[in-house]
DNA sequence: GCGACAG
DNA sequence: ATCTTGTCGC
């Protein structure tokens, strides 16, 4: 089950996670960053085959897979996914998926909008209720225990350049590994 | 043909 | 998401 709630503690440190694909192949990448110093700690890649299709909506069936190996292999206060947690037609986006089944804090981070969803005054709607937010050219949502007001609150504070540092790092790693 | 929905 | 050099602008 989904749990909007505060967090149990200031982070000290956050995860961030992303993948990149060529044809066939993907490449995760999880970047530890110190909070709110936003120093690099820890960084670890995954490579392996990718042959689930993207369906939207179903962003969690191809992607999971690389978050889990990277989630064995790396500790943090709160994790940062690229993907949308909450905002999501069916409430349920891979930054939520994520959250509860490892039972550890998350914040959805996307670059779009999925159908249904509606954007009113900068605060993203579903189904009458405020489920996430605009920022700048991204939307964030809860993704697991962690309360909206701290989502932006938390985001805020790691946009270096317009962009959150641990999603950016993130892509930058995970998309450098499969070219250069 | 139109419209288009994370990555 | 992916491909991709040079070029424009601050």
């Amino acid at each position: 089950m989904v749990l909007e709630k505060k967090l149990e503690k200031t982070p000290n440190s956050i995860c961030g996670m992303d993948v990149s694909y060529t044809k066939d192949i993907g490449v995760g990448a999880a970047v530890v960053l110190s909070y709110p110093d936003l120093k690099l700690l820890n960084s670890i890649i995954v490579k392996d085959s990718a042959f689930i299709p993207y369906v939207p909506t179903f962003l969690a069936f191809r992607e999971m897979p690389f978050l889990f190996k990277l989630f064995k292999r790396v500790k943090a206060d709160l994790f940062m996914i690229n993907g949308h947690g909450i905002a999501h037609p069916r409430g349920c986006g891979i930054a939520t998926q994520f959250g509860v089944a490892f039972k550890v804090p998350t914040i959805g981070i996307a670059r779009g909008l999925l159908k249904g969803l509606k954007l009113k005054e900068d605060y993203i709607m579903l189904n009458g209720r405020i489920v996430g937010k605009k920022i700048n050219n991204f939307y964030v949502s809860v993704g697991n225990m962690i309360t909206l007001e701290e989502v932006i609150e938390i985001t805020i504070k790691c946009i270096k350049n317009s962009m959150p540092e641990p999603i950016k790092l993130a892509h930058e790693f995970s998309r450098r590994e499969l070219y250069g």
